[in-house]
DNA sequence: GTCTATAGAATGATAGAC
DNA sequence: GTCTATCATTCTATAGAC
């Protein structure tokens, strides 16, 4: 989880050895930061623990983030580009034919259970917001409309509009919600995963076989 | 949201008036607690602040609670005693013949989206625990308990087991945080309700029909 | 870039007078 | 039961020396 940070506009004339060496220590900030997260949950970093975690005084940490809202505007771009990666990956394997959308589904069910469980902390922060009065930046929010952006294509490419987006969103974030509130790090609710996209693919295909159907 | 608060054993010994005044008091305190609440987040409840909100300075609020968790706490098992209350009420009305499971399905549904998403900040402390460190005590969490039971006496007469409890929290919670998060206090995402409930009755008919089934 | 010192504010909780 | 006074922390953030 790092990098790929955009540049902000001071650090971008500093020349380059100093620059990539303030860079790296951003990200030494972010990772410890994350570590943080995760320990004692997001709601609960502190700029001073930060520090000390990662070798300095709470005030040297202006230096690299104007803000501690900053700091979580930072780690919240973070985990959306982590996510838009892992996306990407899924769009090349994507079949021709779209009476074929169980397996493609059932990836993607996977592949979206497992990053939002391995780290809850990322999952608290990206999904259900938790601190008070945090807005994301415009800039680090791009990256989750991309997300949702590549969602649609691919679920257009499967015969699937935006409605059958919406259902979709609810058991997803309803499985992993209650995995990562009833058994944290576990995966006690994995199994049921399958039987979610089934359920799923069983209904939108009635759906599209009654055509010209009401809603 | 008020009263059946349990007696503690101190204020149990004291004398009817007083003892009935005392139980006001704590009543109002909580009122006034939940009000705050909804203003400002249920993470953001300060004692000095709701102190003054009820006409109090805020050690006089110790006399009451013992502490800020003691409040939570009450707060927890009120809003899943209130719960209780009204799922109680789709007892009577379940069917005789099970195979008519589609619209008491939905009765629940519209209920349950309609208590959690009629207030936010209860819902919250009720299902996503924001506050760092709090855990209900027992006597709290014997509420949210018997309210499970219940569930899971009601899908058993319509012929529905424990891991068709399990997709239908995973549908439910799903939708009702989506509702929560994107669109709170709104019913943006309430037209899905019947469709979510129509894919599970599929769902679970398809599977009791095909007996003798693998899981 | 990093530090010390500190501002300035908020918090939960307790002691003890009345 | 309610108050004043206060403890003991914690917090983000800034000023300014080095």
């Amino acid at each position: 989880m790092a990098d790929a940070e955009p540049l902000d506009p001071i650090v971008g004339a500093l020349p380059d050895r100093r620059r990539r060496r303030h860079e790296g220590t951003k990200n030494e900030i972010l990772e410890t930061a994350w570590a943080l997260a995760r320990r004692e949950g997001i709601g609960a970093l502190s700029l001073r623990e930060l520090a000390e975690a990662v070798g300095m005084k709470a005030p040297s940490l202006y230096t690299y983030f104007p803000s501690k809202q900053s700091i979580y505007d930072a780690m919240f771009a973070q985990g959306w580009r982590l996510l838009l990666e892992r996306v990407k990956v899924l769009e090349p394997n994507l079949p021709q034919d779209e009476h074929l959308k169980a397996e493609p589904l059932r990836t993607e069910a996977r592949d979206f259970f497992a990053f939002c469980t391995e780290d809850p902390a990322r999952y608290q922060l990206m999904f259900q917001r938790p601190m008070p009065g945090f807005v994301p930046s415009p800039e680090a929010y791009a990256s989750s409309e991309e997300v949702f952006d590549r969602l649609r294509g691919r679920f257009a490419r499967l015969g699937l509009d935006d409605d059958a987006i919406e259902l979709w969103t609810f058991l997803m974030t309803g499985i992993t919600a209650r995995q990562i509130a009833n058994d944290p790090g576990g995966d006690r609710y994995l199994p049921y995963l399958d039987e979610l996209v089934d359920m799923f693919v069983a209904h939108v295909e009635l759906q599209t076989k009654g055509k010209g159907r009401k809603r």
